[in-house]
DNA sequence: ACGTTTTGCCAAAACGTTTAATCACAAGCC
DNA sequence: GGCTTGTGATTAAACGTTTTGGCAAAACGT
């Protein structure tokens, strides 16, 4: 209990603390510890400047740097619905690792998926309201949307959408690049007939996955062959019984792709009520590398995953260099970026021999 | 085009623009729009302010508020690794939500797992320059923890372990109470030899739900059987292995608890592998109620959710309240709080007629 | 020794709010 | 008519920084 230590309860020691105790002006102090360019200081009282700071425990205030400054060093994260897909937080670890680099830190807001636009449109206020830098707004998979106009005031992107007005740059995955590596991999392995296992309802994703399955095949070579080509409810369930379909015929697929990891899963349960061993008579493999799914499954599962993580450390970088350039060059970007979604092979795909 | 809208960009409008606009002092403007008690204004130029306000678009600057009511209204989450287990999101989400409720937002930040605790000091650091009112630490499950000393300079809530100390509000699942009263839902079903596949390493969670495992073995009037106690890797894997040892003997179980989803996964294998059908030949349960294995699995599982939600809006809640009482009572608070998990009934349990 | 530059530092004005302290004025009371 | 009391609004001082524009003194060149 010598107690070298600074006293715990500290009664908010500002910058005037400091320059007292260093026997210098505010403004000094401010340079030195800001480093700030263009300005001269000797080394010596740099150094006291710094060691007095430090023993005191001296904290600048963010807030009345930011008001000064007329810059917060936050950047808000407006996403719809993080409940709804598990794999979001992947989304806000990318974001918010990547915002540490840059020294920002995140604030996060959550609109409900049935909030009006009002709803959005106040959250965006919100986060203005405390001067975020810039704004991120995270949907879950929408083909386009139109961004609170709130959000044209202050540096955006958009992860998940593209913007109607196409002014708000965004990111996407690029679904069909996954797809397609995916099916050359099985055409690799030798499989030629690959059924598809599509989502029966309607969202981009699985309009991209399809065409990725399709440019797969030509690539490969392969006929297209609509008999192939089935679809069900997203869910175990219906992966389950679209694959006791597909797999029930005597010109049976070697292959089955399905439209998710979710979807495989009943597909294993399909191949193995028909007495077929996986990865032996039938190859399968799904999409999102959902953890904890993909792994945990026997065989574990091939799939392809999604950049959760990379489009929320995408968001924050590219976020940063608009803030930073911003008054200059102020561009429309018309082209979303595509990310790609790497393949991660397990164990659920084997060699074809018939 | 004919633009009722007020003007998209616009050049920052302050208080005193509106006060000049609506003829009176930004003293008043202030009053009126947030409604201060015991002062007074005629109801004329109330209403006056309030529509010039909101033509004029005006939004508060909350860094200056800020500054001047030394209360930034933003609560951190300090999270030691979101990654590593998925329904962390919810957590958040939970936080997140009640925030919203009280008119805070949220900055996150997250610490890496093997960061040493000075980077969790600085993080903590960081969050107090912004001038959090209050600290949320979340860790991922600890028996206790030492929390990063600068949280005692600051209204502070702990997520998933105990403050060594004794400082620290501190809340947890209540896992042994969920593990009993599955063990209650199997009992009632007429199982009596009800196996439990723990975790073979020791974690805060594994002691729990074994506690709560034998309490409820002993309230069903069951007796102990080591024999019936077994642990493997916390895996698929695991569960896969220490099942098939427990359903290949003569006396076999009738139920198995699983440690967690994962496991029940392995269990689910091994039952299908030995030819025993889930749940009329034997019923499995699970711990976690990790989407989204347990609905996607066949038969559904029948498991125990954690709070995650719950508690990340436990610690928001309890955290304005400390606020709020703040410098008045200052309390020790010696006993964790303990949120119920509810055990989630499905489909893989079934009347034992053995 | 005298201008000029360089060096080291500082005073004061912002930034956009809230809030304590007043103030002008009308009304009420005797 | 003077004294108090209420009413509605204002003035000015914070809050803790950054930053502009300077100003003394020292160093320098001749």
């Amino acid at each position: 209990m010598s107690g070298a230590e600074e006293e715990a309860i500290t009664p908010k020691v500002g910058i005037r603390d400091v320059a007292r105790a260093a026997g210098v002006s505010v403004t000094t102090v401010s340079h030195v510890l800001n480093e700030t360019p263009h300005t001269r200081t000797s080394e010596a009282t740099r150094d006291r400047v710094r060691s007095v700071a430090r023993d005191l425990g001296y904290t600048p205030n963010r807030l009345a740097r930011g008001l000064r400054t007329r810059a917060s060093d936050m950047i808000g994260l407006l996403t719809e619905e993080i409940a709804t897909t598990p794999h979001a937080g992947r989304i806000i670890l990318g974001a918010q690792e990547e915002a540490s680099r840059h020294n920002l830190t995140l604030a996060i807001i959550n609109s409900h998926l049935d909030a009006g636009a009002d709803a959005r449109r106040a959250d965006a206020r919100a986060l203005i309201e405390r001067q975020v830098d810039g704004i991120i707004y995270a949907t879950v998979f929408h083909h386009e949307v139109s961004v609170p106009r709130e959000l044209r005031a202050v540096p955006a992107v958009l992860i998940g959408a593209l913007d109607r007005q196409g002014v708000v740059p965004a990111v996407l995955p690029d679904e069909a690049s996954g797809a397609a590596d995916l099916v050359a991999l099985l055409a690799d392995a030798g499989h030629r007939r690959i059924a598809f296992a599509d989502s029966s309802i309607e969202v981009p994703a699985t309009q991209g996955r399809l065409v990725g399955y399709l440019r797969g095949l030509e690539q490969a070579g392969i006929p297209r062959n609509d008999q192939l080509i089935t679809s069900g409810v997203s869910e175990a369930v219906g992966g389950y019984t679209t694959s006791l379909d597909l797999l029930d015929r005597d010109d049976r697929p070697t292959a089955i792709f399905c439209y998710n990891d979710r979807m495989a899963m009943g597909a294993y349960r399909a191949a193995q009520e028909l007495g077929l061993r996986i990865p032996d008579d039938v190859s399968i493999v799904g999409f999102d590398d959902q953890a904890p799914i993909a792994a945990s499954v026997y065989p574990a599962l091939t799939t392809v995953a999604l950049p959760h993580y990379e489009m929320g450390a995408w968001a924050v970088a590219t976020l940063t260099r608009l803030i930073q350039s911003s008054s200059t060059s102020w561009y429309r970007s018309t082209h979303p970026t595509l990310l790609p979604c790497p393949v991660v092979i397990r164990e659920s795909v084997a060699q074809n021999n018939r």
